[in-house]
Order: C-alpha cells, then sequence, then structure tokens
DNA sequence: GCAATCACG
DNA sequence: ACGTACGTGATTGCT
C-alpha cells in the first residue's frame, strides 16, 4: 500500500508564491486554490496512492513554541489573500475523499513524521510531498521526500540524499543543530555556517559523536571551531530538538481511516463552479454546477445581478412546418437560434425547431424577425458567401457576455448561465444552449442597460460584428512572390551571419536558444551580464544594446534576431495563411481584450513591421486587389486627445487647438522654452512622459526609457503634472473611483473590472492602479475607432461605392476602393472618423492613398 | 505548456 | 527591499 502524506501549508505557500494572483469576479483569490490542486493531482497521478492524508499547521503555539520562546518568532500570519483560501482548499480536499489533518499542539511536519513511522512499521510506503527541506530527515527504506522547490519536483530517496549531502538523512537534524535554520529562527551554533556544518557532519553523523570527539580531545578541527563548538553547545543541543520531527504524535494510529474516500461530486462541483475554476472541473472530468457555492471576499458588498424571474419552461421538439416557419420569418417576437455545424436550430414559443435547408436557413436569417444568437459573425460570414443579409440580430450572448465582462475568458453558454443566474437546460442535451439562449440574453439585457451600456451596445458592438465579418470576408491581398523573394534574400543574410557569429565565438552554437546565447555571451567571451531572467541571463534587445560598444558580435547578434523575426514571422508565417486566392483572411477577435480593442490572428494584421526600414518593407507586400487602390487613415494622436478632453486640461486643449506639435508644445512648457528653442532631445523626452502618463508612469521605467537618472525622471513627471494640473487631477480620480467600484469606464460606459486593486500585495495593487488609469484612454480610443468603422461601412455601402474596410489597426483603418470611387470613399473615411465623437478638442485623422500598404501610410 | 523574445498600437 | 508603463499575438527553445 501507498501513502501520499503532504504538508498543507508548505504546499499552499509554494502554490500562492508560484502563480500570479487569480481571482473570481467576486474578488475570491484563487491562485493558491489552483497551485495546489495542480500540484496535488500531479502527485496523485504519478504515485497513485491507496491512502492520501494532507496536515496543515494550526495558528496555536506548538509545543515547540512553548518551550523556546524564539522559535520561528520571525514568522509573520500569512497575507490576507493566502489565508481566505486555506479554508477553500480544507473543503476541496475533503469533498474530494481525502483526509485532512491538524493536530494541537503539534505541526503539519509531526503529523508527516509519525504517519511515515506508521505507515514504515507496518510494511507500506510513504510518500511526503512538502516544499520545506526540513522533512527531508524523514527519508529512509519506506520513506521518499517530494520535494517542491520553485523550478521542480524532486524525488528525493535515501540515495539521492545522500549523494547530495554525504550523509544519512535522519543527521539532517544534527546539521541543523550546528548550522540552524534562519527561515524558522533556529540559532545553531553561532559562527558555524553550512560548510563547516557539513564537514563536521559527513564525519560524525551525530553532534552526540561529536561533542564525544571533543570532550575526548580528539576531534581534529582548527581551533577556533572548536571554541565554537564549546561555547555553542547548548545551543546545539536545543536545535537538533526544535528541528528534530516528532514520530509518535497523538493521530488516529488505524491506517485503515487515511484510506482514500468517495469523491462528494455534488460538492466539489458547486464549490469550484462559485470558484469559477472551470479548468480544474474538467479536469476532474465533473460539469458545472447549477447551484454554485457562493463565496465572497470577508467584507466588501458583491454587486449582484437581478434574479431573473426563475420561470421554468417545459421545452419540446417540434417539426418544422411551412406553416410555423412563415410565422417565424414575420413574427415580432424575438425568435432565437443558434447556428452551428450547417445546422440551425431555433427556439420559438417553448419549441425547439431544427433547419437542415440551407435556403430555409438564408430565408429565416434574412427575415425581419428579431433575432437572439451566440456568436453572429460566422453566421454573418454564412450569409456574405451567398450573398444574403443576416437582419435584425438583437442580442448576441457572446457580445453581452463581454460587455458585462471584458476580463473573462470563456464566453460559453453553459458557463454564463450560471454566471448571470439564469437557467441552464442541461437536461435538454445536444439543445441546452439553445433552450437556454432566450433567457441568458433577457437577463444579460437587463443588466447591461442596468450598467448604462446600451449604447454600447447596440450603436456599437452589435454592429460591429457585421463590419469585422465583412473585412474577414474581403480579406487582404498579398504579393506572393514577392514576399518569396524577400524571404530567399532573408535567408541568405542570415546564413552569413550566423557563420560570422560562430566564427566571432569560436564555436557553432543555436544563436535562437536564449540559454546558449547567454553561455557564449557572458561565460565564454566574459562580457558584463547586466540583468538576469528567472531561468539565467537575459539576451534581449535592451541588454544586448547596452554592450553594443563592447564586442563586435552583438551587433550580428541583433542583425541576426531581427532577420530571423521577418523570417520566421512575417515571410513564412504570413506564406502558410495565404488562401489560394492570394488573400488572406485575418479573424479579428471581439471579446478578447480587457480594454476594449479588437485583437487580430492568423496572421496577426496589427503587428506588420514599421519601425525599422527593413521591416517596413514587409509592407509593400499587403497590396491593393488589382484595378484597385488603398486607403489608409490613421488618427492623430487619438489617445492624448482623448486625455485631454476627459481630464478637461485647459493647457492641454489649448495645445491641441493651437495646431502645433504636442509633443513640442509639452516640451516648451515644460522645460520653459519658446517653441523655437526645443531640441530634439527635449521633444523625444517630453513625447516619452506624454506616453507614458497615457500608461500610468513611474519614474523608474521613465528614466530606463530616455536614459536619464531616476532622480531627473521624476523631477520631468512632477513638472509635467503641474504642466497639466487636471490630467494629474483625472489620474487621481480614476483610479479612487475604481478602487471604490472595482472598475474603470471609458466615455462610453464599458468596463473594466480591475480585482487587482483589492491585493495586498504591493505590486499588484500598483499594476492595477496603472491598468485603472490606462483603461479609460485605451478602452475610449477603442470605442471611438470602432464607431467610426460602423459608420464607415453604412456609408460605403448605403452610397454604393466599390470600396470596402479591410483592416483596423487600433488607430488606423484601411479601405481597399476602386479608383472611380476613390475620392468619394477618402472623404467618407476622414469625415467619419473624426466624427465618430464629439469631443473639447477636434479628432484628425490623415488620410492618403497608395497601390501598397507601404505607400499608403507615409 | 511555459518562458523568452520581439512585432505592433 | 523589491520591482517597475498599458494592451495584444507568433515563434522558438526547452522541460
Amino acid at each position: 500500500m501507498k501513502m501520499l502524506a503532504i504538508d498543507g501549508n508548505s504546499i499552499m505557500n509554494r502554490a500562492f508564491y508560484g502563480i500570479k494572483a487569480l481571482s473570481n469576479k467576486n474578488g475570491v483569490f484563487t491562485n493558491a486554490v489552483t497551485g495546489f490542486m495542480n500540484i496535488y493531482l500531479k502527485a496523485v497521478n504519478d504515485i497513485n496512492p491507496d491512502m492520501i492524508v494532507v496536515a496543515f499547521d494550526l495558528r496555536e503555539p506548538t509545543f515547540r513554541h512553548k518551550e523556546v520562546a524564539t522559535y520561528k518568532a520571525n514568522r509573520h500570519g500569512m497575507p490576507d489573500e493566502l489565508a481566505m483560501q486555506m479554508p477553500i482548499i480544507k473543503e476541496l480536499l475533503t469533498d474530494l475523499g481525502v483526509k485532512v489533518c491538524e493536530l494541537t499542539g503539534f505541526e503539519a511536519d509531526d503529523v508527516l513524521g509519525t504517519l511515515s513511522k506508521m505507515c514504515g512499521d507496518n510494511g507500506d510506503h510513504c510518500y511526503v510531498l512538502t516544499g520545506d527541506k526540513d522533512s527531508l530527515q524523514l527519508i529512509n527504506d519506506n520513506c521518499t521526500v517530494l520535494l517542491h522547490t520553485t523550478k521542480e519536483l524532486i524525488n528525493y530517496t535515501t540515495d539521492k540524499f545522500i549523494e547530495n549531502y554525504g550523509f544519512e538523512p535522519i543527521h539532517l537534524i544534527d546539521l541543523k543543530a550546528l548550522m540552524g535554520d534562519s527561515s524558522d529562527n533556529i540559532k545553531g551554533v553561532k559562527g558555524i555556517g553550512e560548510k563547516t556544518a557539513m564537514a563536521l557532519i559527513s564525519e560524525h553523523k551525530t553532534i552526540e559523536n561529536l561533542y564525544a570527539s571533543l570532550e575526548s580531545d580528539s576531534l581534529t578541527a582548527t581551533k577556533s571551531i572548536l571554541e565554537k563548538l564549546r561555547v555553542g553547545k547548548e545551543d546545539a543541543e536545543q536545535s537538533k530538538w526544535l528541528a528534530t520531527i516528532i514520530l509518535d504524535a497523538p493521530i488516529d494510529n488505524n491506517l485503515q481511516n487515511y484510506m482514500i474516500s468517495e469523491c462528494k461530486e455534488d460538492e466539489l462541483s458547486s464549490l469550484l463552479t462559485g470558484l469559477e475554476m472551470y479548468k480544474l472541473l474538467e479536469r476532474l472530468k465533473l460539469k458545472p454546477s447549477a447551484n454554485p457555492k457562493v463565496i465572497s471576499s470577508n467584507n466588501d458588498t458583491v454587486e449582484q445581478a437581478e434574479k431573473p424571474m426563475a420561470e421554468d419552461i417545459d421545452y419540446e421538439i417540434a417539426d418544422l412546418t411551412n406553416d410555423v416557419f412563415d410565422e417565424i420569418i414575420s413574427t415580432n417576437s424575438n425568435v432565437s437560434f443558434i447556428y452551428t455545424n450547417s445546422i440551425i436550430r431555433i427556439v420559438y414559443n417553448n419549441k425547439i425547431y431544427t433547419i437542415f435547408d440551407k435556403n430555409k436557413q438564408l430565408k429565416f436569417l434574412s427575415s425581419p424577425s428579431p433575432k437572439y444568437t451566440f456568436e453572429a459573425k460566422p453566421v454573418y460570414h454564412f450569409c456574405m458567401e451567398n450573398n444574403m443579409e443576416l437582419k435584425n440580430i438583437k442580442a448576441d450572448a457572446d457580445i453581452l457576455g463581454y460587455l458585462l465582462n471584458t476580463s473573462s475568458s470563456d464566453y460559453t453558454v453553459s458557463k454564463m448561465c450560471i454566471e448571470y443566474n439564469s437557467k441552464y437546460y442541461d437536461n435538454m442535451g445536444e439543445y441546452a444552449d439553445i433552450c437556454s439562449l432566450p433567457q441568458l440574453c433577457d437577463v444579460m439585457l437587463c443588466e447591461v442597460e442596468r450598467m448604462g451600456m446600451n449604447d454600447l451596445l447596440y450603436q456599437i458592438e452589435l454592429p460591429l460584428t457585421e463590419v469585422l465579418a465583412s473585412m474577414e470576408h474581403y480579406g487582404v491581398t498579398i504579393d506572393t512572390n514577392g514576399i518569396k523573394d524577400f524571404g530567399v534574400k532573408l535567408t541568405e543574410e542570415i546564413g552569413a551571419t550566423e557563420q560570422q557569429i560562430y566564427f566571432m565565438a569560436g564555436h557553432e552554437f543555436n544563436i535562437a536558444s536564449p540559454k546558449q546565447l547567454g553561455v557564449v555571451l557572458f561565460d565564454e567571451m566574459g562580457l558584463p551580464a547586466l540583468k538576469k531572467t528567472k531561468t539565467g541571463y537575459s539576451t534581449n534587445a535592451e541588454v544586448l544594446d547596452g554592450l553594443r560598444d563592447k564586442h563586435e558580435i552583438i551587433d550580428l547578434i541583433l542583425h541576426f534576431r531581427q532577420l530571423s523575426k521577418l523570417n520566421s514571422t512575417y515571410v513564412e508565417g504570413l506564406l502558410k495563411v495565404v488562401s489560394d486566392d492570394g488573400r488572406v483572411r485575418s479573424v479579428f477577435k471581439q471579446t478578447e481584450t480587457k480594454t476594449g480593442r479588437i485583437s487580430s490572428t492568423e496572421p496577426n494584421m496589427q503587428n506588420i513591421p514599421i519601425r525599422t526600414e527593413l521591416g517596413r518593407e514587409m509592407r509593400k507586400f499587403f497590396t491593393a486587389s488589382e484595378g484597385y487602390t488603398l486607403l489608409d487613415a490613421d488618427y492623430s494622436q487619438i489617445e492624448l486627445r482623448i486625455l485631454a478632453h476627459m481630464s478637461g486640461d485647459k493647457n492641454m486643449q489649448d495645445n491641441f487647438l493651437s495646431g502645433m506639435d504636442i509633443h513640442t508644445s509639452t516640451a516648451a512648457q515644460v522645460f520653459d522654452m519658446p517653441l523655437n528653442m526645443v531640441t530634439p532631445e527635449m521633444r523625444r523626452a517630453a513625447k516619452a512622459v506624454n506616453f507614458g502618463i497615457v500608461y500610468g508612469i513611474g519614474a523608474f521605467s521613465l528614466s530606463k526609457d530616455i536614459n536619464v537618472t531616476v532622480k531627473q525622471a521624476d523631477q520631468y513627471i512632477k513638472n509635467y503634472l503641474d504642466n497639466y494640473p487636471n490630467v494629474k487631477q483625472f489620474m487621481d480620480n480614476v483610479t479612487e473611483d475604481a478602487i471604490k467600484t472595482g472598475y474603470a469606464v471609458t466615455m462610453f460606459n464599458r468596463r473594466r473590472y480591475i480585482p487587482e486593486l483589492k491585493a495586498s500585495n504591493k505590486n499588484i495593487q500598483s499594476f492595477g492602479k496603472r491598468a485603472a488609469m490606462n483603461a479609460p484612454i485605451q478602452g475610449t480610443a477603442a470605442d471611438i475607432i470602432k464607431i467610426a468603422m460602423v459608420k464607415v461601412y453604412k456609408r460605403l455601402k448605403e452610397e454604393k461605392l466599390d470600396a470596402r474596410l479591410i483592416l483596423q489597426v487600433h488607430d488606423e483603418l484601411i479601405i481597399e476602393v476602386s479608383p472611380k470611387d476613390k475620392d468619394k470613399a477618402m472623404q467618407i473615411l476622414g469625415e467619419e472618423m473624426i466624427n465618430a465623437a464629439r469631443m473639447d478638442i477636434p479628432l484628425i485623422a490623415d488620410v492618403e492613398c497608395g497601390f501598397t500598404w507601404y505607400d499608403a501610410k507615409g
């Protein structure tokens, strides 16, 4: 038989500090729970035990504390975020059928030790899972310790221990007796450190032997060590006593009682659903519960959604007769449908219908009846491919879920039903989603209205889905041959550069491996390693840039990096996704970002190079279709203009109204110079501050960015905020509101929840504040360009121009247009972008044209 | 599957 | 004393 005995506190700590803060929407932190379960499940999987015990420490003092006042006196209580997860972990384990063990007056270690002894006496094997090296003393033929370090899980057997320490595991307590343990505040012998202690214990095994030799004058060591040992004898004895784990703690001695018992699936599912830990649910092969257990962080009020009318509907499957179909396509009441796998399922008047026939599907979709659905974009695609229109989408559960919480990563019907207290009809099998959709949409629409996001929904997001579908539908023409040629040139130069690098390094290695590169640069060539990452030397561009004048190889490596990036991501990456018709069709994701921006994948069209001339060449291969031309329009300084508007800062607004370059006018004021005396250096600094402000700047980062001292950077920021006092006020207000309400909002009421603000970890909290300052600005810019997209799309359609939107890059829109309609389309594009929002200062958009993206963007 | 790196706004 | 700007996505190496 096998027992897995876990040090609950130790593993929980490892888990907590190992995973970035996670929390559910009520602000309940779940990172320790998640991490603990990951470690737990892996161990269970590896060992396949018959018995499992998880031991926890109690708050009360143990027999060690009572005897020695200083014992663990250096320990602070655990942070709130961790403490609140402890009962959850215990509950989880209990539900899993695992024994949780706490013993007054003893530590978890003592319980583990006693268990391992019991197992050994009974001929069973015990695996002790912990993050604490102290437990290594328990290792013997019947006991293995699985030591969880930050890096790895080490399987400690007797052999492994001896290999590392050079003596038997039990003598670990003798080692501690001499060297002490600062984490537990165990003194050890004063003046004796790890090295000396290791040497002494390797030779003498126990401190009793050691002191026997000392007293009989047969101990060979330096005079000073002999003296230290004499002076510290009592400390050594006490330290050994403290470090020794008890093997006979008073716990239940019937091993039968530690066998894994049956898992309480309903309770477990309810708990995990309440915690929104869906991945774990899946891993445990459990379904989300319809009755999630509500857990909220101690003292803050959780905004509760209005409960929907809990009306239980009996849905029935029915045949779609012609009469019913005619009624459905002409009704004024809401029809819910879901389109998947070329099938449309409809719920209408509590009956479920299925449409298989494509013509009938299209007829339904283009009918004027008001529709609720889930993920409208593929449906728009289906209609566009068949030259039909999808009409009157009144609700899209995917979009609604996004508006209600932009930070969620999962907008499935089943999960949103749970989240918004709407009934999920899981008894309906494959019809569960469609049956649940009408009520779910109603509940969510109600929430959206309550949060003041109706305009955002009806004027922006719902119509935008069609625009994005259309952009994806058309795609962008690619000059495939041009890219291939470019790739050949890159490959040649990469090869040549590689050879030069190998020559300078004296041997071949994988330049793309930061690990190998680090060895070459910092170990072999002896260049100064200025920065480290978690796993080793940092070799990023910033570090390398600092080493440029130290060695010629650096420039070559930077060059190699640039070329391989271009080749693998852009040349090869793009060629992989070009369709047969020579176009790429990116997927524009509408429910992805926390701020309200859209994102682009497969390929990402929003990060095509521009900042270096070589990279910018890529844009020559993005062209208009034959006989067409491209229009490119981008907003000028949209985020700073939004800041000037939202903050109401008159000075910043005047600077924009003057028509002068904003960075120059900012520099002039901050450095107290006439405009024509502003040097490029000063403008650069002002520009960096302008940008930094939008991100919630700190002096440290600014100093790094513009290469000045932290002190200077701090002064720049102070001057800046003195110059734009309302900007300072605005940022303060935004963070204060976000702390109070838990979220930040844009001009159009889009919300971003920021649970990080509730963390007690200062770094996480600061991150929350920066996010809170940035969200209204970045988010409002996203709102505005989305409005422009919807309006431009509508105008191009209404005025029947041979033109279409094909790309959006956050502050930039691209249209493909027939030359005959070029002027009109330019007019529309500029006009609608400028008029997308009314602000105290005007929006400005620069429109240009060209056959390629390179030409169209000045 | 994660970490490091680097491309964009 | 520590860590350090907001938001994304793709590729590569490595465990």
